[in-house]
DNA sequence: TATGAATGAGCTTTCATTCAT
DNA sequence: CATGAATGAAAGCTCATTCAT
């Protein structure tokens, strides 16, 4: 269903189309975006856009659906590198998502907030890619809980809250703001890790208290 | 400005039309809900919902002004039955906000989706009111770092970080589950407090390791 | 067909829409005025207008019906203390003319330029009403012709010519204007006097040269 | 502000849009024609006139506005070819204004009947080019009255009952009827030559008596 | 007599999509 | 590959009118 149209992908015009399409519909919503804005946009006329996508839906879909793909890819890389020990694993998952957050937030955002807004089969085939990423967390998680570093509760209520935090990040988060994206990820890593920390374990490479206010 | 048509709010007519919009922007979104769906669902022609709400806006609005106000309203109740302590203070907070909602998933959910689809003054309404709120429990995690109990980097960002952990209950709390809302309610006091907790002070109140898991 | 809603002619009320009506349909024209904004306007609810009419059309057909038969009938009043020579009933007629256009300009107005809203039996009606009305300048024409005292080139052109002439006078006259009724009544009798009188008999009554200065 | 859907100007549709519109905003009036009815009679369907117009309100602009344009242009024209004597200029202006306003009675017509349609801005364009319009008459009319040719009591008056004289014709003038167009243009010319004639001069170019009797 | 509410029909406008050129 | 034009459907909203209270 919904195959893309021949030849267009990676042309500079459906480069277009999807830059002006990804700002639209983080900023007005897919429902509230046209197809008309979305071609004035880049200096088209509304029926040309089907030179280069075959629907609405279909450009709905391969935003999010690209950027879940590239998301697990780059997961994957980042915990390949990662140290061994959950605790580690967990920073550097934390540390991972924020800054991937960070970098393409309207993907993000997008891949969250318009979940409605795709037909049943799109639906259904980001869903599931959301559950293998979340799978990745609740892993690390799990790991940690057996090896006795991490408390944890239920690890998937706190693979949901976690998430959920990070995932704030994106509607707030600005280049030119307070903070940077290194100390965001220092402040959200060592959230993290807190929460999810045993305490009847000794402190490890707990930041001296204090400290965090050079962060301000 | 817009005021809401006269002498309906309260009717019968006017809480169902409150009722089943609040349930099509929660499912659908307001700008794929049409009016015409929301009329026949309530069994009244399109234009009748006119005799009741002014504009498709207005109702948007009351939904998340009037969710608005009572969030805020029940927050300070809540706050005033609290225990001094900040720590007290921040439990209360995530246990009161935890289980308004569970309770109101939907109003808490289109409160924050559909913030773009609100005109500015109504925008910069609803605006002001989540930053009420988001002060309450910032200063909370003030009072608990100036206290030395807590350990904050940024109040700021912590406080968006609690907020969207917890917000994101909303998007997966299922009252058929398989986590009662006590439960829920318990696991999320206990991720925050291990997020601010300050690990140089001594552990207090920490549940013993391994009991979480009868909670599941 | 269409009678009037029993006992509410001449009631407070009833006088009230007809005020505000005749006002509303010669700002915004017939079709432009809604009956929420006439009712509003005398402080009723839409429906509560059907106590006093029985539609929008009869409101309208009262409003043009009823200035058309007061027309008719002051017009035969102002000839009747007329001169009997066709100078004089011209200039009678023109007088009368001008100043029941000055008086009820908005009268005056919609009976023109809302003729087409009629339904077809009432436009029928009133097109006889204005057809008696200019019979009478007409005749007056024509005996002028006869006698010799006028030159009338086609009596019916020319009662239309001088009808329309002076009908202007309700889109332009101003109580506080630069121009009061005598003076703006003494101009178009001398006008009407001028295009039809016949040149070859002796100048009568013409008020001097230049003293037409001082109506300015 | 409303620029005209770009290319659309002038191709075989939107001549036909503005025609049908021409027509029906005469017969019904604008705010009684609908664009269903419009499009319709062009064999369109209701959304694909947003192919031409903009709005409908635009629709009566183009309307209104290219005929004032092109009724202007023309007066200058006619005026131009007129012998400078103000009683020629007079004649020319009111030979030229019948025939246009015979040849265009559906755009006279709604240039005046549909002022009050038009949205503020449009208003006030159309305004001024009827004031422009108006000039020429008044500044006519006093030439002739500081030669000594015309007796004007006040020129600005004196010019919009002509003017309404004649803009009348548009209502009742039937290219079947009894009077053709030369013998309309014959009677109107006289009519006002009458009306401004100075009666202190001595008589030149009138009609003998009776002659006109030929024109029925 | 006034009212709040309901109705069915209608309005202008926008939408995603198609297609001949 | 771009365009102008067409389409059917649907949008939010207003209308005159009715009616139980």
């Amino acid at each position: 269903m919904m195959a893309r149209t021949q030849g267009s992908s990676g042309t500079a015009t459906f480069e277009a189309i999807r830059k002006a399409g990804l700002r639209l519909i983080y900023e007005r919503g897919y429902e509230a975006m046209s197809l008309r804005q979305l071609a004035s946009e880049i200096g088209l006329v509304q029926g040309s856009l089907y030179n280069h996508i075959s629907t609405k839906q279909e450009l709905l879909f391969i935003l999010i659906s690209e950027h879940m793909r590239d998301l697990l890819q780059h997961a994957d890389l980042a915990l390949e590198e990662a140290p061994k020990p959950p605790s580690g694993r967990l920073a550097a998952f934390v540390d991972f998502h924020v800054n991937y957050h960070i970098d393409r937030k309207r993907e993000v955002f997008i891949s969250y907030s318009e979940l409605r807004s795709l037909e049943p089969k799109n639906f259904e085939a980001i869903v599931a890619m959301r559950k293998d990423y979340e799978k990745k967390l609740i892993l690390i998680l799990k790991a940690g809980a057996s090896e006795g570093v991490f408390t944890i509760a239920d690890p998937q209520a706190v693979a949901f809250g976690i998430l959920s935090m990070l995932a704030g990040i994106c509607t707030w988060y600005n280049p030119k703001g307070r903070l940077s994206r290194k100390q965001i990820s220092a402040i959200f890593v060592e959230l993290v890790r807190g929460a999810v920390y045993d305490r009847t374990s000794p402190l490890v490479s707990r930041p001296a208290k204090g400290r965090a206010g050079t962060l301000v």
